[in-house]
DNA sequence: AGCGTCATGTAATGTGTTACATGATTCG
DNA sequence: CGAATCATGTAACACATTACATGACGCT
Protein backbone atom coordinates (compact mmCIF):
# COMPACT_ATOMS: atom_id res chain seq x y z
CA UNK A 1 0.00 0.00 0.00
CA UNK A 2 2.17 2.88 -1.20
CA UNK A 3 0.95 5.93 -1.90
CA UNK A 4 0.96 7.20 -5.76
CA UNK A 5 4.52 7.31 -7.25
CA UNK A 6 5.58 11.07 -7.90
CA UNK A 7 5.27 12.39 -11.52
CA UNK A 8 8.78 11.74 -14.02
CA UNK A 9 9.17 14.85 -16.28
CA UNK A 10 7.32 14.02 -19.96
CA UNK A 11 10.70 13.25 -21.40
CA UNK A 12 11.45 10.48 -19.20
CA UNK A 13 7.51 9.14 -19.48
CA UNK A 14 8.52 8.89 -23.72
CA UNK A 15 11.64 7.38 -23.31
CA UNK A 16 9.95 4.44 -20.77
CA UNK A 17 7.56 4.26 -23.46
CA UNK A 18 9.61 4.54 -26.51
CA UNK A 19 12.24 1.69 -24.95
CA UNK A 20 9.11 -0.08 -23.78
CA UNK A 21 8.77 -1.21 -27.15
CA UNK A 22 11.73 -2.25 -28.42
CA UNK A 23 15.50 -2.01 -27.27
CA UNK A 24 16.66 1.34 -28.58
CA UNK A 25 20.07 3.81 -28.64
CA UNK A 26 20.21 7.52 -27.92
CA UNK A 27 20.81 8.17 -31.11
CA UNK A 28 17.90 6.21 -32.32
CA UNK A 29 15.82 7.89 -29.75
CA UNK A 30 16.70 11.28 -30.70
CA UNK A 31 15.56 10.51 -34.45
CA UNK A 32 12.22 9.01 -33.22
CA UNK A 33 11.65 12.81 -31.75
CA UNK A 34 13.27 14.49 -34.98
CA UNK A 35 12.01 13.03 -37.23
CA UNK A 36 8.50 11.77 -36.33
CA UNK A 37 5.11 13.44 -35.20
CA UNK A 38 6.56 12.86 -31.28
CA UNK A 39 9.04 16.42 -32.33
CA UNK A 40 6.85 18.06 -29.67
CA UNK A 41 9.69 16.64 -27.46
CA UNK A 42 13.68 17.81 -27.66
CA UNK A 43 15.30 15.77 -29.73
CA UNK A 44 18.71 17.18 -28.47
CA UNK A 45 21.41 15.03 -27.00
CA UNK A 46 21.73 17.73 -23.69
CA UNK A 47 18.18 16.89 -23.10
CA UNK A 48 18.17 12.75 -24.08
CA UNK A 49 21.25 11.37 -22.79
CA UNK A 50 21.29 12.66 -19.73
CA UNK A 51 17.53 11.73 -19.21
CA UNK A 52 18.74 8.05 -20.29
CA UNK A 53 21.39 8.30 -17.33
CA UNK A 54 18.61 9.24 -15.05
CA UNK A 55 16.61 6.40 -15.99
CA UNK A 56 19.47 3.77 -15.70
CA UNK A 57 20.87 5.22 -12.61
CA UNK A 58 17.01 4.61 -10.98
CA UNK A 59 17.25 1.22 -12.86
CA UNK A 60 14.44 1.49 -15.22
CA UNK A 61 16.56 0.75 -17.77
CA UNK A 62 19.54 -1.22 -18.43
CA UNK A 63 22.53 -0.47 -21.70
CA UNK A 64 23.94 -3.13 -23.24
CA UNK A 65 27.24 -2.11 -25.47
CA UNK A 66 27.13 -3.52 -28.76
CA UNK A 67 30.74 -2.55 -29.47
CA UNK A 68 31.54 -3.75 -33.11
CA UNK A 69 35.15 -2.54 -32.98
CA UNK A 70 33.55 1.03 -32.49
CA UNK A 71 35.71 3.90 -30.29
CA UNK A 72 32.76 5.33 -29.57
CA UNK A 73 30.58 2.03 -28.03
CA UNK A 74 27.16 2.19 -29.29
CA UNK A 75 24.77 1.32 -25.94
CA UNK A 76 21.07 -0.16 -26.63
CA UNK A 77 18.90 0.87 -23.57
CA UNK A 78 15.94 -2.33 -22.45
CA UNK A 79 13.42 -2.03 -20.02
CA UNK A 80 13.89 -3.79 -16.87
CA UNK A 81 11.31 -5.26 -14.96
CA UNK A 82 11.54 -2.12 -12.63
CA UNK A 83 11.03 -0.04 -15.74
CA UNK A 84 7.67 -1.57 -17.20
CA UNK A 85 6.52 -1.14 -13.49
CA UNK A 86 6.94 2.19 -13.62
CA UNK A 87 6.25 3.04 -16.55
CA UNK A 88 2.45 1.13 -16.25
CA UNK A 89 2.12 3.11 -12.42
CA UNK A 90 2.47 6.15 -14.25
CA UNK A 91 0.36 5.31 -17.41
CA UNK A 92 -1.95 4.65 -14.57
CA UNK A 93 -2.62 8.05 -12.72
CA UNK A 94 -5.74 9.84 -13.25
CA UNK A 95 -6.07 12.56 -16.28
CA UNK A 96 -6.56 15.87 -14.33
CA UNK A 97 -7.28 19.81 -15.91
CA UNK A 98 -3.74 21.02 -15.36
CA UNK A 99 -3.12 18.00 -17.72
CA UNK A 100 -5.79 19.03 -20.43
CA UNK A 101 -5.16 22.83 -20.11
CA UNK A 102 -1.27 22.17 -20.59
CA UNK A 103 0.03 18.77 -21.24
CA UNK A 104 -3.10 17.99 -24.03
CA UNK A 105 -0.22 16.23 -26.46
CA UNK A 106 0.92 13.93 -23.27
CA UNK A 107 -2.32 12.74 -22.57
CA UNK A 108 -2.30 11.70 -25.99
CA UNK A 109 0.81 9.87 -25.23
CA UNK A 110 -0.36 8.10 -22.56
CA UNK A 111 -3.22 6.74 -24.28
CA UNK A 112 -0.95 5.19 -27.09
CA UNK A 113 1.33 3.58 -24.72
CA UNK A 114 -1.90 2.87 -22.26
CA UNK A 115 -3.14 1.29 -25.49
CA UNK A 116 0.19 -0.70 -25.78
CA UNK A 117 1.63 -1.68 -22.47
CA UNK A 118 -2.13 -2.11 -20.54
CA UNK A 119 -4.22 -2.73 -22.58
CA UNK A 120 -7.98 -1.33 -24.06
CA UNK A 121 -9.21 -0.95 -21.11
CA UNK A 122 -7.17 1.30 -19.36
CA UNK A 123 -6.70 2.96 -22.85
CA UNK A 124 -10.29 3.38 -22.65
CA UNK A 125 -9.97 4.92 -19.20
CA UNK A 126 -7.43 7.73 -19.74
CA UNK A 127 -9.82 8.79 -23.12
CA UNK A 128 -12.79 8.95 -20.85
CA UNK A 129 -10.72 11.13 -18.09
CA UNK A 130 -9.90 13.09 -20.86
CA UNK A 131 -13.50 13.63 -22.51
CA UNK A 132 -14.69 14.54 -18.72
CA UNK A 133 -12.24 17.14 -17.32
CA UNK A 134 -12.41 19.22 -21.07
CA UNK A 135 -16.68 19.04 -20.34
CA UNK A 136 -15.95 20.00 -16.87
CA UNK A 137 -13.71 23.40 -18.53
CA UNK A 138 -15.68 23.95 -21.36
CA UNK A 139 -18.14 26.02 -19.14
CA UNK A 140 -15.63 27.90 -17.71
CA UNK A 141 -13.92 29.24 -21.07
CA UNK A 142 -17.63 29.45 -22.63
CA UNK A 143 -18.01 32.28 -19.55
CA UNK A 144 -15.02 33.77 -20.05
CA UNK A 145 -15.72 34.46 -23.72
CA UNK A 146 -19.36 36.11 -22.85
CA UNK A 147 -17.88 38.11 -20.10
CA UNK A 148 -15.02 39.61 -22.52
CA UNK A 149 -15.74 43.38 -22.79
CA UNK A 150 -16.51 44.57 -26.01
CA UNK A 151 -13.60 47.17 -25.77
CA UNK A 152 -11.39 44.08 -25.30
CA UNK A 153 -11.31 43.71 -29.93
CA UNK A 154 -12.26 40.83 -32.10
CA UNK A 155 -9.10 39.00 -31.61
CA UNK A 156 -8.97 37.78 -28.48
CA UNK A 157 -13.09 36.23 -28.94
CA UNK A 158 -11.17 34.56 -32.20
CA UNK A 159 -9.00 32.80 -30.82
CA UNK A 160 -10.68 32.08 -27.30
CA UNK A 161 -13.55 30.75 -29.72
CA UNK A 162 -10.64 28.54 -31.33
CA UNK A 163 -9.90 26.90 -28.33
CA UNK A 164 -13.36 25.66 -27.15
CA UNK A 165 -13.69 24.57 -31.14
CA UNK A 166 -10.67 22.77 -30.86
CA UNK A 167 -11.43 21.31 -27.42
CA UNK A 168 -14.84 20.38 -28.16
CA UNK A 169 -13.24 18.47 -31.18
CA UNK A 170 -11.25 16.81 -28.50
CA UNK A 171 -13.78 15.22 -26.18
CA UNK A 172 -15.96 14.43 -29.12
CA UNK A 173 -12.97 12.43 -30.91
CA UNK A 174 -12.12 11.01 -27.27
CA UNK A 175 -15.72 10.04 -26.35
CA UNK A 176 -16.11 8.24 -30.20
CA UNK A 177 -12.82 6.24 -29.89
CA UNK A 178 -13.45 4.89 -26.35
CA UNK A 179 -17.00 4.04 -27.74
CA UNK A 180 -15.07 2.22 -30.44
CA UNK A 181 -12.75 0.23 -28.33
CA UNK A 182 -15.81 -0.82 -26.19
CA UNK A 183 -17.32 -1.70 -28.45
CA UNK A 184 -14.80 -4.05 -30.24
CA UNK A 185 -14.38 -5.32 -26.68
CA UNK A 186 -18.19 -6.25 -26.68
CA UNK A 187 -18.28 -8.15 -30.16
CA UNK A 188 -15.20 -10.15 -29.47
CA UNK A 189 -16.92 -11.21 -26.24
CA UNK A 190 -20.10 -12.26 -27.68
CA UNK A 191 -17.92 -14.34 -30.38
CA UNK A 192 -16.61 -16.29 -27.83
CA UNK A 193 -19.67 -16.46 -25.56
CA UNK A 194 -21.42 -18.04 -28.88
CA UNK A 195 -18.32 -20.39 -29.36
CA UNK A 196 -16.81 -18.86 -32.66
CA UNK A 197 -13.31 -18.70 -31.76
CA UNK A 198 -11.17 -21.46 -32.38
CA UNK B 1 19.44 48.32 -40.92
CA UNK B 2 19.63 45.85 -37.57
CA UNK B 3 18.82 42.03 -37.68
CA UNK B 4 15.87 40.59 -36.58
CA UNK B 5 16.25 40.47 -32.56
CA UNK B 6 16.42 37.98 -30.63
CA UNK B 7 13.85 35.94 -29.79
CA UNK B 8 12.14 36.60 -25.76
CA UNK B 9 10.42 34.13 -23.75
CA UNK B 10 6.92 32.82 -23.99
CA UNK B 11 6.59 34.30 -20.87
CA UNK B 12 8.39 37.90 -21.60
CA UNK B 13 6.03 37.75 -24.69
CA UNK B 14 2.76 37.30 -22.41
CA UNK B 15 3.67 39.67 -20.19
CA UNK B 16 4.57 42.25 -22.57
CA UNK B 17 1.47 42.06 -24.22
CA UNK B 18 -0.32 41.87 -21.44
CA UNK B 19 1.16 44.95 -20.40
CA UNK B 20 0.89 46.68 -23.27
CA UNK B 21 -2.93 46.27 -22.93
CA UNK B 22 -2.71 48.16 -19.39
CA UNK B 23 -0.81 48.61 -16.77
CA UNK B 24 -0.52 46.11 -13.98
CA UNK B 25 1.20 44.55 -10.75
CA UNK B 26 2.79 41.51 -10.83
CA UNK B 27 -0.34 39.89 -8.64
CA UNK B 28 -2.91 41.19 -11.26
CA UNK B 29 -0.85 39.32 -14.07
CA UNK B 30 -0.49 36.10 -12.01
CA UNK B 31 -4.28 36.23 -11.64
CA UNK B 32 -4.31 36.23 -15.75
CA UNK B 33 -2.46 33.30 -15.69
CA UNK B 34 -4.60 31.89 -12.86
CA UNK B 35 -7.71 32.66 -13.45
CA UNK B 36 -8.35 32.68 -17.31
CA UNK B 37 -7.36 30.67 -20.62
CA UNK B 38 -3.69 31.81 -20.79
CA UNK B 39 -3.47 29.07 -18.10
CA UNK B 40 -1.18 27.86 -20.24
CA UNK B 41 1.15 30.17 -18.74
CA UNK B 42 3.14 29.03 -15.37
CA UNK B 43 1.33 31.61 -12.89
CA UNK B 44 3.99 30.87 -10.40
CA UNK B 45 5.74 33.96 -8.41
CA UNK B 46 8.87 32.30 -8.85
CA UNK B 47 8.35 33.14 -12.69
CA UNK B 48 6.88 36.19 -12.77
CA UNK B 49 8.32 38.58 -10.80
CA UNK B 50 11.87 37.63 -12.04
CA UNK B 51 10.55 38.06 -15.44
CA UNK B 52 9.37 41.34 -14.44
CA UNK B 53 12.40 42.43 -13.09
CA UNK B 54 14.14 41.22 -16.33
CA UNK B 55 11.80 43.54 -18.19
CA UNK B 56 12.39 46.73 -16.40
CA UNK B 57 16.48 46.28 -16.08
CA UNK B 58 15.92 46.19 -20.22
CA UNK B 59 13.80 49.26 -20.05
CA UNK B 60 10.67 47.59 -21.41
CA UNK B 61 8.38 48.45 -18.56
CA UNK B 62 8.92 50.90 -15.72
CA UNK B 63 7.07 50.04 -12.36
CA UNK B 64 5.30 53.04 -10.43
CA UNK B 65 4.73 51.76 -6.43
CA UNK B 66 1.40 52.77 -5.71
CA UNK B 67 2.14 53.36 -2.42
CA UNK B 68 -0.90 53.44 -0.05
CA UNK B 69 0.68 53.02 2.96
CA UNK B 70 1.30 49.78 2.51
CA UNK B 71 4.40 47.98 4.15
CA UNK B 72 4.20 46.16 0.67
CA UNK B 73 4.50 48.30 -1.69
CA UNK B 74 2.34 47.38 -4.94
CA UNK B 75 4.48 47.57 -7.93
CA UNK B 76 2.34 48.87 -11.56
CA UNK B 77 4.42 47.96 -14.66
CA UNK B 78 3.64 50.34 -17.55
CA UNK B 79 5.28 49.33 -21.08
CA UNK B 80 8.04 51.92 -22.47
CA UNK B 81 8.03 53.07 -25.73
CA UNK B 82 11.70 50.78 -25.94
CA UNK B 83 8.79 47.83 -24.46
CA UNK B 84 6.12 48.80 -27.55
CA UNK B 85 8.97 48.59 -29.80
CA UNK B 86 9.95 44.99 -28.44
CA UNK B 87 6.61 43.65 -28.31
CA UNK B 88 6.11 45.02 -32.06
CA UNK B 89 9.52 43.47 -33.32
CA UNK B 90 8.65 40.36 -31.69
CA UNK B 91 5.21 40.10 -33.01
CA UNK B 92 6.87 40.33 -36.53
CA UNK B 93 8.51 37.53 -37.01
CA UNK B 94 7.98 34.72 -39.19
CA UNK B 95 5.86 31.69 -37.96
CA UNK B 96 8.00 28.50 -38.43
CA UNK B 97 6.87 25.11 -38.46
CA UNK B 98 8.87 24.79 -35.03
CA UNK B 99 6.08 26.82 -33.75
CA UNK B 100 3.53 25.18 -35.16
CA UNK B 101 4.88 21.89 -33.78
CA UNK B 102 5.51 22.99 -30.14
CA UNK B 103 4.27 26.16 -29.32
CA UNK B 104 0.70 26.21 -31.69
CA UNK B 105 -0.78 27.80 -28.49
CA UNK B 106 1.71 31.17 -28.37
CA UNK B 107 0.81 31.65 -32.15
CA UNK B 108 -2.35 32.02 -30.83
CA UNK B 109 -1.53 34.56 -28.41
CA UNK B 110 0.64 36.02 -30.97
CA UNK B 111 -2.05 37.10 -33.06
CA UNK B 112 -4.27 38.72 -30.60
CA UNK B 113 -1.80 41.07 -29.43
CA UNK B 114 -0.54 41.48 -33.19
CA UNK B 115 -4.04 42.27 -33.84
CA UNK B 116 -4.25 44.81 -30.70
CA UNK B 117 -1.03 46.81 -31.10
CA UNK B 118 -0.13 46.00 -35.22
CA UNK B 119 -3.30 46.14 -36.90
CA UNK B 120 -5.25 43.69 -39.00
CA UNK B 121 -2.76 43.00 -41.86
CA UNK B 122 -0.16 41.64 -39.31
CA UNK B 123 -2.40 39.64 -37.41
CA UNK B 124 -4.00 37.96 -40.82
CA UNK B 125 0.00 37.46 -42.05
CA UNK B 126 0.32 35.45 -38.69
CA UNK B 127 -3.34 33.48 -39.64
CA UNK B 128 -2.05 32.80 -42.93
CA UNK B 129 1.71 31.78 -42.62
CA UNK B 130 -0.25 29.60 -39.56
CA UNK B 131 -2.13 28.25 -42.32
CA UNK B 132 0.14 27.64 -44.28
CA UNK B 133 3.42 26.07 -42.52
CA UNK B 134 0.55 23.29 -41.07
CA UNK B 135 -0.43 22.72 -45.11
CA UNK B 136 2.95 22.25 -45.80
CA UNK B 137 3.62 19.71 -42.63
CA UNK B 138 0.36 17.42 -43.23
CA UNK B 139 1.73 15.65 -46.23
CA UNK B 140 4.71 14.46 -43.61
CA UNK B 141 1.94 13.69 -41.19
CA UNK B 142 -0.20 11.55 -43.65
CA UNK B 143 3.17 10.02 -44.99
CA UNK B 144 3.88 8.70 -41.40
CA UNK B 145 0.94 7.29 -40.79
CA UNK B 146 0.46 5.10 -43.98
CA UNK B 147 3.81 4.02 -42.99
CA UNK B 148 3.39 2.99 -39.62
CA UNK B 149 3.65 -0.98 -39.51
CA UNK B 150 0.45 -2.84 -38.39
CA UNK B 151 2.42 -4.23 -35.85
CA UNK B 152 2.09 -1.07 -34.01
CA UNK B 153 -1.39 -1.42 -33.01
CA UNK B 154 -4.57 0.71 -33.66
CA UNK B 155 -3.54 3.34 -30.79
CA UNK B 156 -0.54 4.75 -32.34
CA UNK B 157 -2.21 5.15 -35.76
CA UNK B 158 -5.18 6.27 -33.75
CA UNK B 159 -4.00 9.22 -31.74
CA UNK B 160 -1.89 10.31 -35.23
CA UNK B 161 -5.11 10.64 -37.16
CA UNK B 162 -6.66 13.06 -33.98
CA UNK B 163 -3.55 15.01 -34.50
CA UNK B 164 -3.89 15.21 -38.60
CA UNK B 165 -7.44 16.19 -37.83
CA UNK B 166 -6.52 18.83 -35.17
CA UNK B 167 -4.23 20.49 -37.31
CA UNK B 168 -6.80 19.93 -40.39
CA UNK B 169 -8.98 22.18 -38.05
CA UNK B 170 -6.72 24.76 -37.35
CA UNK B 171 -5.37 25.50 -41.05
CA UNK B 172 -9.41 25.92 -41.85
CA UNK B 173 -10.11 27.98 -38.77
CA UNK B 174 -6.67 30.48 -39.39
CA UNK B 175 -7.83 30.60 -43.01
CA UNK B 176 -11.69 31.55 -42.20
CA UNK B 177 -10.88 33.89 -40.02
CA UNK B 178 -8.28 35.48 -41.98
CA UNK B 179 -10.72 35.93 -44.65
CA UNK B 180 -13.37 36.96 -42.79
CA UNK B 181 -10.94 40.13 -41.80
CA UNK B 182 -9.79 40.90 -45.27
CA UNK B 183 -13.49 41.44 -46.07
CA UNK B 184 -13.99 43.67 -43.42
CA UNK B 185 -11.67 45.76 -44.41
CA UNK B 186 -12.65 45.34 -48.19
CA UNK B 187 -16.17 46.42 -47.11
CA UNK B 188 -14.88 49.16 -45.07
CA UNK B 189 -12.59 50.57 -48.17
CA UNK B 190 -15.64 50.72 -50.69
CA UNK B 191 -17.49 52.15 -47.82
CA UNK B 192 -14.80 55.21 -47.67
CA UNK B 193 -14.38 55.22 -51.39
CA UNK B 194 -18.02 55.57 -52.30
CA UNK B 195 -17.92 58.56 -49.72
CA UNK B 196 -20.68 57.15 -46.93
CA UNK B 197 -18.07 57.62 -43.93
CA UNK B 198 -18.43 60.85 -42.36
C1' DA C 1 -8.71 33.33 16.89
C1' DG C 2 -8.02 31.60 12.47
C1' DC C 3 -8.59 31.60 7.48
C1' DG C 4 -8.46 33.58 2.89
C1' DT C 5 -6.93 37.17 -0.03
C1' DC C 6 -3.70 40.82 -1.30
C1' DA C 7 1.16 41.44 -2.55
C1' DT C 8 5.85 40.84 -2.83
C1' DG C 9 9.80 38.13 -3.22
C1' DT C 10 13.89 34.26 -2.61
C1' DA C 11 16.16 29.55 -2.70
C1' DA C 12 16.65 24.97 -4.15
C1' DT C 13 15.96 22.11 -7.56
C1' DG C 14 14.93 20.31 -11.94
C1' DT C 15 14.66 20.49 -16.79
C1' DG C 16 15.48 22.13 -21.54
C1' DT C 17 18.33 24.55 -25.17
C1' DT C 18 22.30 25.82 -27.61
C1' DA C 19 26.58 25.20 -28.82
C1' DC C 20 30.51 22.70 -28.79
C1' DA C 21 33.70 18.43 -28.97
C1' DT C 22 35.11 13.92 -30.66
C1' DG C 23 35.87 10.62 -34.22
C1' DA C 24 34.53 6.72 -37.42
C1' DT C 25 32.13 5.54 -41.70
C1' DT C 26 29.83 6.16 -46.04
C1' DC C 27 28.55 8.54 -50.24
C1' DG C 28 29.37 11.39 -54.17
C1' DC D 1 38.60 14.90 -50.52
C1' DG D 2 34.77 16.89 -48.42
C1' DA D 3 30.14 16.46 -46.69
C1' DA D 4 26.68 14.01 -44.37
C1' DT D 5 25.52 10.56 -41.13
C1' DC D 6 26.38 7.70 -37.11
C1' DA D 7 27.02 8.11 -32.10
C1' DT D 8 28.22 9.86 -27.88
C1' DG D 9 28.66 13.33 -24.60
C1' DT D 10 29.71 18.12 -21.82
C1' DA D 11 29.22 23.10 -20.38
C1' DA D 12 26.91 27.34 -20.02
C1' DC D 13 22.88 29.26 -19.87
C1' DA D 14 17.87 30.04 -19.69
C1' DC D 15 13.72 28.96 -17.73
C1' DA D 16 10.07 26.83 -14.69
C1' DT D 17 8.30 24.68 -10.35
C1' DT D 18 7.90 24.13 -5.70
C1' DA D 19 8.18 25.58 -1.43
C1' DC D 20 8.96 28.94 1.70
C1' DA D 21 8.90 33.77 3.96
C1' DT D 22 6.73 38.14 5.14
C1' DG D 23 2.90 40.80 6.67
C1' DA D 24 -1.45 43.75 6.43
C1' DC D 25 -6.55 43.51 6.02
C1' DG D 26 -11.17 41.75 6.26
C1' DC D 27 -14.45 38.18 7.34
C1' DT D 28 -16.76 34.73 10.34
Amino acid sequence: MMDPPPAIGALKLALLGLLCQQPRSGYDLMKVFSDTAMGGFSSSPGAIYPALKWLEKNGYTRGKVQNRTQLRPKQVYKLTAAGVESLKQQLRRPVTRDDVMRHADIVLLRFVFAGDVLGRDEAVRILEEFAGEIESYLPDLKAQLSELPPSAGPYGAQALQHGIDGYRADARWARKTAKGLKQQATKRKTKRLSGVTH
